[in-house]
DNA sequence: CTTTATCTCCCCCAAATTGAGTGATTCATT
DNA sequence: AATGAATCACTCAATTTGGGGGAGATAAAG
């Protein structure tokens, strides 16, 4: 490396006026370098070993290929680089797919200099830092719904089912029959408004029920 | 409400020195008022709608019901309240079967003083403190393995078969024949050595595949 | 005390699904 | 030429599923 103490820092931005304000902002921190900055993630992609940056602050709504699928690709061929999110987009789809495909962070634009450089700093120390909106977004889709229309045994049994088991092998995962389970199904259906497994999972899972 | 200004904070905690720490430290601040502390959940149930607090700071390690099993009950009967958890604990399974509780952060006790009440008022913004190995664990919480031993077809195929679809939905889902989606399940099975449905859906599962 | 909710179990039936074989073709990359 | 990936075919027995019917036990709530 050409510097232990510098962190190597690449931009992926297509809004010209951003992506220099990113470049100024980094470059007068004394702990990071930005080595590059590109306006597609082709680009990046394609300067990627060379510049062998440790983080990437990189932009969703790109023209080319979208910012999600440029983290899947850069993460395919460079595992080892963090790849902070820095966008406008807070939209719950958005964000997971990202952090699926691998980001390290996720951050919204309206994010304070200071707070850019702090999240940085994070990400030196091993972090994964999140913007408040987004943290919670994230600890809210651990978060089951708390009026279920379903009993606490009829939960356990669609959670069994939602894990491929057999009607037979969720009677004995929960010491009953399996008479007793095609009961359940069937009420768990019905108070669902389905009619067969996977409707039941996909609505179940829709509402947060399991 | 007694005074809009300020928020109204429980603690529960078993140790005492810690506790009362973090009864001054809060009182300290003229934005939180620690309006009682417990050592146990089950006091602190008791006197939940008294006390009426926005904020509940628990520890998990507790005598009595478990601060997870308390995250529970709480949420239940008072379901406004933001619960934070501040423990020495950070191993995976307690962070997320916290979360999963309930919790709206997390942190681990070595936090630094004004670390803390930053995230109470991180908190009064709708947002989820987590200290940053919590953070991090989370974020990794949703990305898939860089290794799979599986094509991306048999990837997508067993994604649908872990959503409760047949063969002949996902053939229909993926405009292929059920027949291919045979093979391809008999080749995830072979690849993950297994020879069922449930396993196949275990074990990628536990090992991020899907 | 009676209703209601929850959990438990039983039977029948027809249609569909599953898992295990054994095979083949196409296509792109190496 | 070989390999991996994706596609499709057919057989077969065993299991699963979804729909229908009914019923007992217990505990909570009215």
């Amino acid at each position: 490396m050409l510097n232990k103490n510098i962190t190597r820092v690449v931009i992926v931005e297509d809004d010209e006026v951003i992506r220099n304000g990113f470049v100024s902002l980094i470059n007068s921190s004394d702990k990071f370098l930005c080595i590059a900055s590109y306006d597609t993630c082709e680009e990046a992609i394609k300067n990627l070993t060379t510049d062998s940056p440790q983080i990437i602050l990189m932009d969703i709504g790109l023209p080319g290929i979208s910012g999600i699928e440029g983290i899947r690709r850069i993460k395919k061929g460079y595992s080892k680089v963090d790849i902070i999110i820095v966008t406008v987009h807070d939209e719950d789809e958005k964000v997971f797919d990202a952090l699926c495909a691998g980001a390290t962070g996720y951050l919204t634009k309206n994010i304070e200099p200071a707070k850019l450089i702090d999240s940085l700093k994070e990400v030196t120390k091993g972090g994964a830092p999140m913007s408040t909106s987004i943290a919670k977004m994230v600890i809210r889709s651990f978060q089951k719904s708390t009026d279920s229309p379903l009993t606490p045994r009829e939960t356990e049994v669609l959670q069994k089912l939602a894990r491929g088991k057999s009607y037979t092998m969720i009677g004995h995962d929960l010491f009953i029959n399996k008479e007793t389970v095609r009961t359940h199904i069937k009420n768990i259906y019905q108070k669902l408004n389905v009619n067969s497994k996977s409707e039941a999972i996909d609505k179940a899972t829709k509402d947060r029920l399991i």
